[in-house]
Parts: structure tokens; sequence; C-alpha cells
DNA sequence: AACCCTCGAGGTCA
DNA sequence: CTCGAGGGTT
């Protein structure tokens, strides 16, 4: 539960300085757990007029004690964390992201998944737009009776930043659009980015006043646009195309092209290399156009986006999971680079695996300089692939070795291939660690029992005597989405492990009560004051609440992710009753075992390390001392989706005629409901075309509700 | 077999 | 923030 609003009525003027003191205190620990919920969880718990109330009078305690205005007050921090972050903007259309290919037969892939969808026949015309794909940041333009009322980053795809202000210093954004034909609400999205020209002239001023550098013109347009102070945004020469929509009051074309043209009267920028493309060819024949013509751009782009042009067909191919069906991202190859392979080292992850990193010569790969690589695991060191094919051949990555990386998706640093010719003479192929570096434990590869085959991942058996897996799980107990512990970094965490400080979870919540009796205070450390202590403890306090899904998931137990710990905190609703089942399900032959394997999205194996995890009687002792220190918040009811099917489950059969089957599917779920190959009990609805057998027997039979594909249309709408 | 989730990776900027 | 391997679920 969030704090309660604390905010006496007693007048300030009646308070002694010492009430006062206490009050303010407590008032500023209230009002930043507010502001953290409202910027960072974008969930406020108060309204305003109460959150103004509160800093009302927290700033009435400071006028009537002017010593309660320390430089740690929040009146007094100049950019204090409230200034210091954006707003948040949830955006009505979630921002997604494309399906990426990189070979033309992945064009030909996509074109020919979505005649299969939509049931088209080979000679039957489908038209595509192809589109640059721009290298910048994405933004989400809010339009309302023509005025640019709102942008917002993309965020998580869910909650952006506020950066309003900061878009209206932007030339190609107009603050209010043209045209008689505007919509109401128009939601305008594209990318801002920079010119290779100004970035050019950017980082010469950023030299000339003794600056860091920016490293690439993507990243110069990301810094750009999240400046607090908006007059830097706008000495930057920010530009912006529009390529896509989100909300939209009523639609002023009804393909994508008919769209770019709509933005392009409305005085917005759209790409000038933006085709329509009747054919694969013609689509693959202007991606390697732009490709020839990629450095003469004056802009960095990646690749070419192809979508469908008629906007009723995009509306019938719905999403695959979060990216659209009907787009795809065509990615131009990614840099690579020649470098050296100085070391290998391996890294123990919170689960205990080994994770192997290659030390590279440091090299520039796409305007950025690489040092460290990913491995991935001891099989592709080896050279060979995850189903035991080979890969580069069958050649394995020795140090010392010549290596080609590149960047995956232009993002992360990976070993690609091993130039043989270099290999100095003495190189030996490299030996896997089979004990753990951080505590000398076995480190296995486990056998799958039900594939038999090995895992892919070498894990330490050393548990919590290791102390490299006890440290990650205590980083990952305090990370963002586990108990959130702000001032909890890597950093203080392996100082406080190493120290004896804090080495279960549990002793977070009493490390201030130590700390009173302790002799070496915290307070008194190099590196520390009273100020940051005094926070700590603060952001610890915070946390002796917290919700059910929070808890799970900072466990740590293996395969149990964000998820997972959702579905068991809904599912169970209480820590005891999770905490009851899971150890009852020892015995698989048990009903505690059914329930919980019962659970959708729990398999045998999620099942099985949740059982793990409750056995073990350090986990035990953890969880009660633990339990003893914070308080559990009874698992909120899951929001209602507003859709007349939502958690409901369907069943379509015989053949349907105004949809695919797949189609029929997607929309389903995306109102929310369940869709099941077969009528059973726990069906709702069944929806029967012509030529039903047996299930909608068997649905007759059990009384379920059955409809016709217009019925479904009238329950649900035609969307 | 398709899709989804977990987990751990690196780099940049505020 | 984003990617990708691997493995789990359905």
């Amino acid at each position: 539960m969030p704090p309660r609003s604390t905010s006496s009525e007693t007048p300030v003027d009646h308070l002694t300085p010492d009430e006062a003191r206490i009050e303010h205190e407590r008032l500023g620990a209230e009002i930043r757990e507010h502001d953290r919920r409202y910027y960072e969880e974008d969930a406020p718990s108060v309204s305003d007029a109460e959150y103004d109330a509160l800093r009302k009078r927290y700033e009435a305690l400071e006028d009537q004690f002017p010593e309660l205005k320390t430089p740690e007050s929040l009146t007094q921090k100049v950019g204090s964390k409230v200034s210091e972050k954006f707003g948040k903007i949830r955006h009505r259309v979630p921002m997604l992201s494309l399906a990426n290919g990189f070979a033309d037969e992945e064009v030909e892939e996509f074109v020919e998944r979505i005649r299969r969808f939509l049931q088209w026949k080979a000679d039957a015309p489908l038209a595509f737009t192809a589109e640059p794909k721009i290298d910048g940041l994405s933004l989400s333009l809010r339009y309302e009776g023509g005025r640019l009322v709102s942008a917002a980053t993309r965020g998580d795809g869910a909650v952006g930043e506020d950066v309003t202000n900061n878009a209206r210093t932007v030339g190609d954004i107009p603050h209010r659009l043209k045209g008689s034909s505007v919509p109401e609400t128009l939601e305008v999205r594209g990318e801002v980015y920079l010119s290779h020209e100004d970035f050019a002239a950017i980082n010469a001023r950023q030299e000339a006043a003794g600056k860091a550098l920016f490293a690439n013109p993507r990243n110069a347009a990301a810094g750009s646009l999240r400046q607090l102070d908006s007059s830097i945004t706008a000495s930057r020469p920010l530009r912006f195309f529009a390529y896509a929509w989100g909300d939209v009051s009523e639609m002023p074309a009804d393909t994508q092209h008919g769209m770019m043209e709509c933005f392009r009267s409305f005085g917005l920028k759209v790409n000038p290399l933006t085709r329509r493309c009747t054919s694969v060819a013609e689509m693959l024949e202007h991606y390697h156009a732009i490709e020839t013509d990629r450095a003469n751009l004056g802009y960095d782009i990646d690749g070419v986006v192809y979508k469908v042009d008629d906007l009723n067909l995009q509306q019938r191919l719905g999403f695959v999971s979060r990216s659209p069906r009907w787009a795809l991202a065509h990615k131009f190859p990614a840099q690579k680079a020649v470098t050296v392979l100085e070391g290998i080292e391996i890294n123990v992850g919170r689960t205990g695996s080994l994770n192997p990193i290659a030390r590279l010569k440091p090299v520039t790969v796409g305007g950025v300089v690489v040092s460290n690589a990913t491995l991935h695991n001891e099989d592709y060191i080896k050279g060979i692939g995850g189903n035991g094919e080979k890969i580069r051949n069958g050649v394995d990555i020795r140090i010392g070795d010549t290596v080609i990386i590149n960047r995956a998706g232009d993002v992360i640093p990976k070993v690609l291939d091993v130039v043989l010719e270099k290999r100095p003479a003495d190189a030996k192929p490299y030996e896997f660690p089979t004990t753990c570096p951080a505590c000398g434990s076995h480190a296995v590869r486990e056998v799958n029992p039900r594939t038999g085959k090995e895992d892919a991942v070498r894990r330490c058996t050393g548990g919590l005597i290791c102390p490299a897996q006890a440290r990650e799980r205590l980083k990952h107990f305090v990370s963002r989405n586990a108990f959130d512990i702000e001032g909890m970094g890597e950093q203080r965490i392996d100082e406080f492990y190493e120290e004896g400080l804090v080495q279960r979870p549990q002793d977070i919540f009493t490390l201030q009560a130590r700390n009173a009796r302790s002799l070496k205070r915290l307070e008194n450390r190099e590196g520390w004051g009273e100020t940051s202590a005094r926070n700590l403890f603060a952001a610890i306090e915070a946390r002796r609440s917290i919700a059910l899904n929070r808890l799970i998931f900072a466990l740590g137990i293996p395969h149990v992710g964000e998820t997972s710990a959702r579905l068991l905190a809904r599912h169970f609703g209480t820590f005891e009753h999770l905490r009851e089942t899971a150890k009852a399900a020892a015995d698989p032959a048990s009903e505690a075992h059914a329930e919980l394997t019962a659970i959708g999205g729990i398999g045998p194996v999620v099942a099985e390390a949740i059982v793990e995890f409750f056995k073990e009687q350090h986990n035990e002792e953890m969880l009660d001392a633990l339990l003893a220190e914070v308080t559990v918040e009874a698992m909120e009811a899951p929001a209602a989706a507003n859709s007349p099917v939502a958690g409901k489950t369907v069943v379509f059969t015989g053949s349907l005629e105004q949809m695919t089957r797949e189609e029929a599917k997607a929309m389903a779920e995306r109102l929310g409901a369940k869709v099941a190959g077969s009528v059973s009990k726990k069906t709702d609805i069944v929806v029967a075309g012509p030529g039903a057998g047996s299930k909608l027997a068997k649905a007759a039979e059990l009384g379920l509700q059955v409809m016709d594909e217009d019925g479904w249309f009238a329950l649900v709408g035609r969307k």
C-alpha cells in the first residue's frame, strides 16, 4: 500500500522544533515516494490536490523553521529528483517494434506469409510501401484540433517520456497542422534524427567546448531530445520524418501511402524515398537502390521498411506478439570489424551459469568502440551450434585468434568468425572451466531428463556458498522490477557483501539497526556521509511493503521471471498460499503438484524449479527472516479488460467464411480471450461455421454458448 | 513447430 | 535500451 497522507491539521506555528523536524522528515520521505510512483511507475497513489497539500505543508514547515532548509531539502536541491526526470505519457496505441529480416529471401517469405494469411490468390494484387528506415529515435506527436499538444518517446512501447517542450524546438515538427482535413485528434509517429552535416557541426562545437564527443548521430539525437533544458535541444538542429500514426479520430485515407500524402499536406515531412511497390521484385529493387545510395543520403539509415499498403488489410493482419504482421524491417548487413581476441573471461550469473565473454583489442564498429563481446556458451566457442550442427564450419575460437565481430542488430557485439590464416602457431583450444571460477565448486551441464540432451550452459553447483551467485542474487533482489531499492547498486552490493554486512536478502532490512550499534558506521566511512546513509535507509524503509508479484520475482527462482511471477501471484493471491502449495507439491502425485502445473504458462520444468526452491532449508530460513521484516501486499484484482470476451475461452469450429482461422484466433486473443482447439467444460463460447461436426455436438451437450460468425461479430464488433 | 519467456550480454548518456 | 540463444509451453 502507498503511504497514507499524514499531513496533520496542527498549525505549523504550534509545533515544537522537534516535532517540526520529525514531520518534515516524514513528509519528505512521503513526497519522494509519491514522486517515485508518479515518475517511475506511472502509478500515482494520491490525487494532485493531495500531493500539492503535502508539498505546501512541507514548505510551510520550512518557512516557520528555517533550520530545516538543509541542502538535502526537497525545496533546496538544485535539480532535485523531481525536476530531474521527464513526466510519463501512456501511449493510447502502443508503439510496437518491427519484425526484422536481413536476406532477400526473408522478404519473399514475408510476402508469402501475408498472402497465406489472407488466403490471397497468387495473382491477386497486393501492394506494399517501401521506405528507408531512419536510424534515429521514434517519437509520437499528439495533435488535437491541429495543434501539437504533446510529444512522447517510445519508452517501453506502452509508456514513454514526455518531451513536448523539446519536440517544439524541432524545425520539422509543426506546432499547428495545415489544411481542412486534419482529424480532430491525430497522433503522428516518426523518427527524430540528425543529418551527418549537423552531427559533425555539433561534435565540432562539443570539442571546442572541451566536452565529450557523441559516438554517432543517433546517440547525439537521443541525447539532444532528452535535454531537460529545451534551449539546448533548440540549439541542436534535429529533424523529423513522419511514417506512422497512433490514435486517430477519423482516418483521412485508407492506404499507407495515402496517409503519407496526407501527412505531407498537413505540413509534416515524409521521406522522399517512399515508394509503392506491387511485387517482391519491385521491393527488392528499391531496397538495393537505397542501399547503393546510402552514403549520399546525408543521414543514417539502417534498412528499408515494407508495409502492406491497404489499411483494411493491415487491420485484418493484426499482430504477432509485439510486432505487426503487416510490416517488415529489411535491415542492411551489420557492419563488421576485425580484431584480436586477447582473453576469455567467465562470469558467474545469478543462476550459476558460467558465461564466457571475449576480451577484445578495442576496435570501432559502426561508430562505437567495442572491447567486449559475448561468446554465448561452451559449444559456441567450440564451433558447435545449439542443435549439434557445426557453426563457422566447426572452427573453434582460441585466445590470440584474429576474429571478425559485428554488432548484432547494430547493438550487441558478437564474435562471428575466426580468421584461421592468422591463428598463432601456439594457440591452444580453449578449455572451458569445469569448476566455478568464483567458488571452485564443480560446474556441470545438466542433462534434460525429457530430451536426454545436455544443457547448453554449464552451471556452478555451489549454490549459496558461491559468492558470485549470492551477490548476483542480491543484485537481482534489489533490482528495479524486484524490490527496487534505490542506492543499492552493484557497487554497494559488492562492498556490503565483501564486508559481510549484507549477504542474504533479509540482511538488507536489518542493516539500519545493526548499523546503529556498529563501531564502523556507514556514515563515517570514506565516500559516505550522513546524507547518503540516510537516503539509503529511507529507500529500504520505503520497501518494507511489497507487491506479491515483485516479491516472487525477487526470489530469483530459475525460470521464474516477471511474467511467471505475475501468474503465480494472481493464482495464489497470498505468499503463504504459494509457499504451502509449493511445499506440498514436492510429492509429484499430490493435488498441490497438479494445481501448480495447471496454471496456464507454468509447465513441468518451471513447477519443478519452484518446488526445488521451497524445498531448500536455507531458503526456508531466508523466507522466514525476510517475512518478519516486510509486509506483502495483497494481490490487486486484475483490471477487467473492457471487451465482452475478455478472459473467456473460445473455440472456433467448422469453416469460417469471413476470416481465416488464424485471423479469428488473433482477433479473439487481441480481445483478451483464450483460444482453445477443442471443446471442454472450460470452454465458454463456440463459434461454429458451416460443416461443424463433433465439436458443435459436444458444445450442445455441455450447454455452451454457440454462435456463428455473424453472432461473433455482433458480440465483439468488426475489428 | 510456433510462440513466449528468461537470462545475461554491452554501450551510451544523464 | 536492445539483442539473441536457449529452453519452456502449448
